[in-house]
DNA sequence: ATGGATGGTGATAAAATTATCACTAAGTGA
DNA sequence: TCACTTAGTGATAATTTTATCACCATCCAT
């Protein structure tokens, strides 16, 4: 994690949500977990595109704020499994909201994206 | 704007709607506009934090993914609008239903950081 | 002792986002 | 002409976020 220069603004709910989640896989992270997908090796698998490293990052993340609550089980092979807290919770049904949107907003994006592309509006 | 590197997974509605909405400012500006606050400079005054050249940024993003349209008036002096589109108003529920989580964790938020920088988690 | 599986870290580079500053342009009224 | 208002842009710096790579530790089986 890195020294944030610029605070954040308690007051706007916004600003707070941004903080905890706006990133670019913790809501996958969130939903693969509430899908059952708990473990780091898993998760890796189930996420497109993530890297190991980076993946751990945003679990820790997750879980410093509160959202995850780490449990180690001794057993061979170790395994260590991600679960949602109570606040972790509280934020799926925003994940599938913003998941169905963006699902119904997809094609109207590429198609805006690939338009201006060929037009040099970017 | 900037070339992507990193190509957006259209078939992951998180990926999508991360694109669109999210940063930092996103969710603040569309929910002002929603409130009727539409004018550049009204726009500046009412969000805390942000500048000209960002809000303009931003805006121009906004309105090049579909989910503002721009409305220029030839009065005096100058007067130009932003007002949500159809997709942009399909978000609202979501940035409120945001804004209602981040408020709702923003005190348990504040208390999470102020904790573990005097533990030297971070 | 060696190697595989799992979970994890440090250092650094690359990419992406946001901020800053100085500027242009149109119109209007003093 | 000059100042004022509003909207906007270009160049660049600073900040923040993600990615890459190489590495460590543990436990176990061969």
């Amino acid at each position: 994690m890195y020294q944030r220069k610029i605070p954040i603004d308690y007051d706007c709910g916004l600003s707070v949500a941004m903080e905890v989640v706006g990133s670019k896989w913790k809501f996958c992270i969130l939903d693969e977990i509430s899908k059952g997908i708990k473990r780091p090796k898993d998760l890796v698998n189930a996420i497109n595109g993530i890297t190991k490293r980076v993946l751990q990052k945003q679990l820790r993340e997750l879980e410093l704020h509160g959202l995850l609550e780490k449990t180690i089980y001794t057993e061979i092979p170790l395994r260590v499994e991600y679960n949602l807290t109570v606040s972790g919770k509280s934020l799926l049904p925003l994940v599938s909201a913003i998941d169905q949107w963006g699902m119904g907003f997809s094609s109207r994006l590429k198609t805006i994206l690939e338009t201006e592309a060929t037009m040099n509006y970017l």
